[in-house]
DNA sequence: AACCGGAACGGAAGCGTTTCCATTTCCAAA
DNA sequence: TTTGGAAATGGAAACGCTTCCGTTCCGGTT
């Protein structure tokens, strides 16, 4: 353990490869102009003394930061997690850090965009699952970081998603593919989020229509997101006099809140009451429920593939926009409708 | 906007503010030695401007970073999506970045201190859930970077845990309480890290035997971390001629799984089989299972607060080691043992 | 043999801060 | 008033790298 001694710099390495620190620079960046032989001397040597570039000096010198910025509303929720946890592996494979932003509220994100802790610190930032604002965005491309989201909506940027209106369509078409007639939805929102219209709810009332289906505004129920807020959406939904035979959740979470509320009821899933809902988290499989999946890795390996593409060429790839497929998984939470026990 | 132009530097708001880049400098730094009427004048020009300190150059001229390292192993998953997010949360008032790594696997986590990405990157890093080997802390503390620990075992540098033999134990010993004497335990252990001994494990054992309770072999079952392999191991204990009365699993996620078998089998929870996890993930309240109550973010937010000690007082604070409680959460997964229905 | 273009290479000039050191300023004590 | 020293300042010297620019060194041309 010889490294001991004062941190080395690329001036030493350069001593001790015999070449200059121009040389050793190009050498050590993979840069051109450095022939074969030599490169391989100053790698040697770097590689000897355990030596690595020091980030910031370099950052200072050339104007980059190597450094990715990553917003993120809830880390501890696996949709942002897994997400997070996939982006930051390709881009680390690419040589970049990730700078992690947990902000979860409205006022801590414009704060967060506010103060800009981006500013010369990031070379893009990637925004997982929330819009940001017009001038938000203005700012930040009049700093010259890229900007990029993840898993949210459609926007001006480069971005990846899913379609939110298809994905609803295929859990409700398949409960009226059951032959279901009375379904009841939990449109679930997040309250830390700007309100914005929901494909995943447009979907349901457009499918409905589709199927004939006259609406009744009972048998949807508006809730936070959030297992529990879905369990107690869902005794409203059972209070009902004349209570669903299908339920159709936003999102899995609040399926599972529901799933809760109708087995302490004493229904039965699926006999009674089937339910379905999107995202196919990891705890869909293990409660048997039928959702659509989602994909969540492949949303965050495209939008990492987006900010490598704008890096390498400068140019802004045109509004580019990834919208990845979903698809139903059916499970043991539905099945067809229940003969009706009332004599009607 | 007129911030269009040039990025300004600190010689631009020292000229500005009529100071020496000097005071300026301090101004903008909080440091002693400027009159609260200049350092005023400097923050005013400052902020009228929308400059901002380069972190490059500060870092490369102050020698320190301003970033701390967060390595972590599955950031999908709940408890440790938890734990970032309120290390990044405390870290970030206090001013840092944080830089995340999610390294997954022994191997990646191995090459992940080989490179030491982090060299020159971070002041400090918190490494979670997971022992860092003698030699790497060395060589870590070689280049004075500071280590932390958060959820994981019992270590040499700064750290904070639960007590996983308590938390065992309050999980087994709540079983007895209940009368159970046929105890099933699935032992869940993570096939990417080094396997230890687990607390967990030991106190499933030492309950039974201060309970007076004849071990039996075929009552522990191993398997790998996750739901779906814990509802296999459920079904391997569900398979035995004498089965178990009640189950212990190491976490709930594990809990789960074998839930969905035991629900599957048409046994009901708890009237004939009554189980108990710990973690007290969110998921658990959906579930109505009993569980052993970790605090996760606290554990994050202390470990935050360690770094910050750290980074303060540069003199390690001694080997400082903080436990927090855990403690049994009882829902609805759990009840006194059945009558024995066969006739001995 | 003189010449030429290009690849390699060396080195100095920044990049935007912090910090040490030398000065100047300011005030209260003498 | 004079004066000693603390407080406030200004400025130059790093910090460790990238990059531009001028040289040197080749092999191939004419």
């Amino acid at each position: 353990m010889a490294d001991s001694q004062r941190n080395l710099t690329i001036a030493d390495i350069a001593r001790l490869a015999g070449v200059g620190v121009g040389t050793a620079s190009r050498a050590l960046n993979n840069a051109p102009g450095v022939s074969a032989a030599t490169r391989q001397r100053v790698l040697a040597v770097a590689d000897q003394h355990a030596y690595v570039i020091s980030p910031d000096a370099s950052g200072l010198a050339a104007g980059r930061t190597g450094r990715i910025g990553l917003v993120v509303p809830h880390i501890d929720r696996w949709f942002f997690g897994t997400m997070v946890g996939e982006i930051e592996s390709v881009l680390r494979a690419a040589g970049l850090d990730v700078l992690l932003y947990d902000v979860g509220g409205l006022d801590d994100r414009r704060e967060f965009f506010e103060q800009l802790p981006a500013r010369k610190k990031v070379d893009a930032v990637v925004v997982v699952a929330f819009p940001v604002e017009e001038a938000e965005r203005q700012r930040l491309t009049l700093l010259g970081v890229h900007i990029v989201a993840a898993g949210g909506q459609h926007a001006v940027y480069p971005h990846v998603c899913i379609d939110d209106y298809v994905a609803g369509r295929q859990a409700v078409d398949h409960l009226i593919s059951l032959g279901h007639r009375s379904i009841g939805m939990i449109e679930a929102v997040d309250p830390e989020q700007p309100v914005r219209p929901s494909g995943r709810t447009a979907a349901y009332h457009r499918a409905l229509a589709d199927a004939g289906i006259a609406p009744d505004p009972d048998l949807v129920v508006t809730t936070n997101w959030g297992g529990i807020n879905g369990a107690e959406a869902m005794a409203r939904l059972l209070s009902l006099s004349h209570r669903p035979t299908a339920v159709y959740a936003h999102s899995d979470e609040v399926a599972a809140g529901a799933m809760r509320t109708i087995r302490r009821t004493g229904l039965r899933i699926p006999e009674d009451i089937s339910i379905v809902g999107i995202d196919d988290h990891p705890m869909a499989e293990l409660l048997d429920l039928t959702t659509v999946h989602q994909p969540v890795a492949e949303q965050g390996r495209a939008a990492a593939g987006l900010v490598l593409d704008l890096l390498r060429n400068d140019t802004p790839p045109a509004d580019q926009a990834i919208t990845l497929p979903t698809h139903l998984v059916v499970r043991r939470s539905t099945t067809s409708v229940p003969p009706t026990p009332d004599p009607s």
